[in-house]
DNA sequence: ATTTGTTTTAAACAAGTGTTTAAAATAGTT
DNA sequence: AACTATTTTAAACACTTGTTTAAAACAAAT
């Protein structure tokens, strides 16, 4: 009789969540277990190791990160549309995976990374031909010349941050969690206006 | 006879660096000591418990952190000039403390908290009264009217994220250390020409 | 019903954790 | 010099850690 959520899922399901909530270093194998539902020993009898489990749940929330991006990258609009549509798709993304960014950021300033290969992930945008589409549309005078390490932080920046200091926001101002979420709206758009009227001075007027 | 450094001290910035680095579940008590070059007993007679000293090291942490900011603030220097400098201290702040963003961030997401009042730092940013002066300055029309928290984060997301995202920005770009290094300077000044383009549309061009 | 293979558990392992204790080393005072 | 108070250490405490072992529970097949 297979069971309609195999153990295994059960496993990676709460691994997720407390990966992400507390990060590798910040909780035990136990944790996961009962949060799982089931004793240490069977996390361990299908993933062999804490930090086996960690490589797989952190390489396929990567692979989400960049999949996320990447059906963007290859749709069929524009550049300046394309961050419009990545900008709202970031912003809605990561509204539903809150601790993705600090997750992965903390990840790759640890020391023992669980021996996870980073690069993969990396390639996989360059292979897109993002970059390059970008290069010819400021050689087209299209996009203000700026280079492409600025270009990504402006807009990882002004998406990822603004869900990352959630907790920090609202303590600096005294925000309730209904009143950011909605404010987070807002600030979607300021800074998806800000970023175009900077990046692409000439056509921002015209294009909708 | 007084040392150069006392003991208190040498465990302070040894505890300051490993925190830093590997976060507060992610070392030993035994760590830090060794770090100090001491035995592990002589931390807990000066600050009791792992979670005191690790008080003790955000909290001053934090004080740096908004003083670094009160300084701009309190200056004698109209808002946009305030923002040009606040957003140059910001970047050689940080990158002299690059991994205090992520830190403060983790902390803040953390459940047991060690008991940290987080408050107090958040009061000290309204006393100065840099919001009432950001409001006043929209109602003048001399800025841009978006909300407070919007800008906050326009600010803070555009001077914090680059640092923080050092090593994914290297993975992903394949850059050098010292070129990133480089790098941030040509984008702290996108940055500041793009906010202050944003949010002083009318008089940008007039201030140098 | 017995055998087979798989899944799950309780219990144990050695190593590491935060913390404490009691003794040693050091400095300061008389 | 001897005594006191402070600073530092080695050793131990009870507990948690990641991982393994051996036995139990379970399902499938004969």
């Amino acid at each position: 009789m297979k069971k309609d959520v195999t153990t295994e899922e059960k496993i990676k399901e709460a691994a997720r969540h407390v990966f992400m909530a507390k990060g590798f270093a910040g909780c035990s194998s136990r944790e996961i277990s009962k949060a799982a539902g089931m004793n240490v020993a069977l996390v361990n009898y299908y993933f062999r190791s804490k930090s086996q489990l960690f490589k797989i749940i952190f390489e396929t929330a990567m692979e989400d990160f960049v999949t996320s991006m990447m059906t963007v990258f290859s749709s069929d609009q524009s550049i300046e549309n394309k961050m419009r549509i990545f900008i709202d798709r970031e912003f809605e993304f990561l509204s539903k995976h809150p601790e993705l960014p600090v997750f992965i950021i903390t990840e790759m300033n640890r020391e023992e990374g669980c021996s996870i290969d980073h690069a993969c992930f990396f390639e996989k945008i360059a292979a897109s031909g993002i970059f390059n589409e970008c290069a010819q549309a400021q050689a087209e005078g299209k996009m203000r010349k700026i280079n492409i390490l600025s270009l990504t932080l402006l807009i990882m920046s002004n998406c990822q941050y603004p869900i990352m200091a959630k907790n920090l926001m609202q303590g600096i101002h005294g925000i309730s969690d209904e009143d950011y979420t909605s404010n987070l709206l807002l600030h979607k758009q300021n800074v998806t206006e800000m970023l175009v009227n900077y990046l692409f001075p000439i056509n921002s007027k015209t294009t909708k």
